[in-house]
DNA sequence: GTTTTAATGTCGACTGGATGACATTATGAT
DNA sequence: ATCATAATGTCATCCAGTCGACATTAAAAC
């Protein structure tokens, strides 16, 4: 059924470095702003430690997370340095971040002069646009348990810890933030998992989950 | 509020060209299916005229219309090219269409030789990405009424005909397709319909759909 | 440690919108 | 014109999920 919820297309090493070389190092510490929503966006970040999740804002305050999460290795503020307008997005630290961030004229000058990097970087916008139109079917098509299940079996295969007895998702994940992900209330994350817990699906490490029961848990999705 | 519902990034003519050049024109009849999904996604699609709606297909069979639709002088079947499976989506003819067909080894050659193509085709992807997350955001965060009035806005933007008295949407939309672009039920749209049409933000001329009032209408969007 | 704050659990009332059922009206086919 | 088919209009029913309200628990801050 899930055979492989996520397809993406990385950078290999030669074209980091490549990166690495036109850029320069930057830190931000866990819960800082990287850019926001409104700055204009005239440069590209390569993830090279740390985990960033990326959202927007509702007018009525609501935080919703729209393009997930990134981890190490991923290029972000991708899409819309390449338009070159505002930024219509936020980019949060979840834990401390180290990144290499590369300005928009030194970017296009880089897929230029190296035209594979370019089409490497069509390859993996094409990547994260079958990504998006794949949340939005769900989104229109699935309940919130559904919703729920895979999200959490997303952030489980791209971040998550292989341990003994399950995956275990090492982030700090409210309710709250994966109720935005997932696009329904607090309440119902709340008593969803604690159904998927009771169903032995997932289980509670402190305040961490741990995947335990992937199959049980995609049992949900339809 | 709804400065810009839509941002585009559209080829220049040289770049058709080039597109042109290195594939070969077809033709398909109104209601004609041009790629579904499962098929392998070897071929990109220029559209040189006609209207072309990208759809998937939920489990239950319900139609889900996720790429939006596709004007003439847009490329299609991008994405999944880039990436190289299988198509995860349809692509159907809303009226009679003329396609330049490129393979996509030809595709990615054109790309390698011209640098500057593959980049428009970066930041195409970009722009696009933009318009998915977007339609992410409203899903999550809007009701039925609000995703409708912006779906008629932005149709009427991309493939509506200025007339006195307002933007006429010359495409053959049931309510249903609506229902399935929007993500909610045949009568909600109906009825969504007919509210509109009360206040006189629209009209139907026989069955197309007139918008008359687009600042009424966005009044709906929150 | 204690206090403050944030996160979680639980419940009942309320509602947007789905669903099914059916009538009506276009649109095409022959 | 006549029939068949597809699209629209309208309604009553029902339910998932929201919303507010509050209790409980965990984590930070002091």
């Amino acid at each position: 059924m899930i055979k492989n919820v996520f397809e993406t297309v990385v950078l290999d090493e030669l074209e980091k470095m490549l990166i690495r070389q036109a850029g320069s190092i930057v830190h931000y510490p866990k819960g800082h702003t990287i850019f926001a929503a409104g700055d204009f966006a005239d440069r590209v970040y390569l993830i090279e430690s740390g985990w960033v999740k990326i959202y927007r804002l509702s007018t009525d305050g609501r935080r919703v997370t729209v393009g997930s999460i990134r981890s190490p290795g991923e290029l972000m503020g991708l899409a819309e340095t390449l338009w070159g307008g505002e930024r219509t997005c936020f980019a949060g630290a979840i834990n401390n971040v180290s990144l290499v961030v590369l300005r928009k004229n030194k970017f296009e000058e880089l897929m230029a002069t190296h035209p594979f990097l370019a089409i490497k970087i069509a390859k993996l916008l094409g990547a994260r646009m079958r990504e998006a139109e794949g949340i939005i079917h769900e989104m229109v098509s699935w309940q919130a348990p559904g919703r729920l299940a895979l999200t959490l079996l997303k952030i489980g295969e791209r971040c998550g810890v292989e341990t003994k007895g399950g995956i275990r998702i090492g982030l700090p994940l409210t309710h709250e933030e994966l109720a935005n992900m997932v696009g329904t209330s607090r309440q119902t994350v709340t008593s969803l998992l604690n159904t998927f817990k009771q169903e032995k699906s997932i289980t509670y490490e402190g305040r961490e989950i741990k995947i335990v029961n992937p199959d049980k848990l995609a049992k949900w999705i339809i």
